[in-house]
RNA sequence: GCCCAGGUAGUGUAGUGGCCUAUCAUGAUUGCCUGUCACGCAAUCGACUCGGAUUCGAAUUCCGACCUGGGCGCCA
């Protein structure tokens, strides 16, 4: 019977094991044999004066990265790996590698990223890696619970949609029988038209697709999106959902991938503090134009290098509130005292943002008035405002962009490293 | 969309007009080696993205194509 190899200790007496042939050292009379599986990494060791024939003739011919099976007796031997070493009495070849590899999975010689996308079955077998996707994997479980926890709905909405109503980012065409149809850039209309059906509290995590030629560490053509719409409740009601939410799931990652955190050599792996503060769309401004050479004026959107100052000052998570009304989506809720700003936010990691929302317009009227004012046409939008004119309760909502949390929680240089199998101008395979 | 940088063995690199029959590491193959853990030692194998131009001579300069990385705008 197979066991991991995490479980394979001294007193096991005898173990098999089933894994790839991580590396290789033959010293002569002696050979070394590192296997790993998911669960970690067993010497195995062929003194070849005693070993069978079998097991002489399987160790060479295998080659790195070749599948094993390996079953012996377990001796303690401080000098190998986990305090234990295997002595087969068989060695399998279930399946062979070929060689050369397309990458080294041992890491004596780094590989670029644009290889080991290309070989990401081979990079995903380096632990390091491997820990970047079971933490991702750990954070949406933290994420789901946490909504669950909450009275959430889950919800899925169409990915092919016929039109471009959110206006500003580009959509992807794609062929629908004999129609136009495009791949949808955001859940936003959706997830407001639940709020019209009285769900209250919705959640959705699911694919977004953004057809801008962006060539950036921190943009994808296809990403993950975490996206909410509750309500009866304002935009202070979901920026406390949501920073909660970020703490929660940091939390979880570091209560349960210590093992993980350590594959990724993160040693000072902090949870964020709630409440984050909340920082004023004037005052961001005002830090940027005493932090930056470039002009920056009330009214402009935040560049990357006045985000960048921002958030160095800042040092953490925060908020940026209090938009002005005319660079936010027409459906953020302007403030009735001065509709020059509006309720929306943008909820900030130092490097980068991470998550946008707001109080949604939901009186119909004023929401065309605000497509209008964008310069959209009302006529387009029917199907997202015709739920307007009966009955949609007051509603805000959010979304987050979940390999940007990732690779923010992990502090990944690229956000292609958050996804398996990054899609971007460049990349369609594999 | 605009701008910058780059493409050399399977992988990561050195190389800026002749010292290149191309460096180093890793890898692969073979041999030696009984405690390695980036094992060691020896030998061998393996590459200048493609096309054109300049030149006595091009990995190196120029032009074009293809491919890639990054910055900006914008955004999750």
């Amino acid at each position: 019977m197979r066991i991991p190899i995490q479980s394979v200790t001294p007193a096991s007496g005898t173990a098999e094991v089933i894994g790839w042939v991580h590396e290789m050292r033959d010293l002569g009379g002696l050979a070394f044999f590192l296997i790993r599986d998911r669960t970690g990494i067993i010497q195995v060791t062929v003194p070849k004066k005693k070993a069978p024939e079998a097991v002489l003739a399987a160790v060479k011919a295998v080659s790195r990265e070749s599948v094993v099976r390996v079953a012996g007796t377990v001796k303690a031997m401080e000098k190998a790996p986990g305090g234990r070493e295997l002595i087969p009495d068989t060695f399998e070849i279930l399946s062979m590698s070929e060689s050369p590899l397309p990458l080294d999975v041992v890491e004596k010689v780094p590989a670029e990223l644009d290889t080991r996308l290309d070989a990401r079955f081979l990079d995903a077998r380096r632990p390091r890696v491997a820990a970047v996707f079971q933490i991702r994997s750990a954070a949406m479980h933290a994420i789901t619970g946490f909504f669950e926890r909450a009275g959430f709905t889950n919800i899925t909405t169409p990915k092919i949609v016929a039109a471009a109503t959110e206006g500003g980012t580009e959509l992807f065409p794609i062929a629908y029988f004999d129609k136009e149809a495009f791949l949808n850039q955001s859940p936003q209309l959706y997830k407001q038209m639940m709020m019209a059906a009285g769900f209250e509290k919705v959640y959705e995590i699911g694919p977004i697709f953004r057809a801008e030629e962006h060539n950036t560490t921190k943009h994808l053509n296809e990403a993950t999106s975490i996206d909410i719409e509750v309500s009866f409740a304002d935009h202070n009601d979901v920026m406390k959902i949501l920073e909660d939410l970020i703490v929660e799931t940091y939390a979880h990652v570091r209560n349960t991938c210590g093992t993980q955190l350590a594959n990724l050599e993160i040693t000072d792996f902090e949870v964020p503090k709630a409440p984050f503060p909340r920082l004023p769309y004037a005052e961001a401004i005002g830090i940027a134009q005493k932090k930056i050479a470039e002009p920056i004026r009330y009214g402009d959107d935040i560049g990357t290098t006045a985000e960048k100052a921002i958030g160095e000052e800042m040092g953490g998570h925060y908020f940026i509130v209090d938009w002005p009304t005319e660079i936010r989506p027409y459906y953020a809720m302007p403030y009735e005292d001065d509709p020059s700003i509006c309720r929306a936010f943008d909820l900030m990691h130092p490097r980068m943002e991470l998550s946008s929302g707001a109080q949604r317009v939901h009186e119909h009227d004023l929401l065309v008035k605000q497509i209008t004012k964008k310069g959209l046409n009302p006529e387009n939008f029917e199907f997202y405002l015709r739920p307007f004119r009966y009955g949609m309760p007051p509603h805000a909502g959010w979304g987050l962009g979940a390999e940007r949390l990732i690779q923010t929680m992990l502090d990944l240089g690229n956000v292609r490293e958050a996804v398996l199998f990054p899609r971007d101008m460049h990349r369609l395979v594999p």
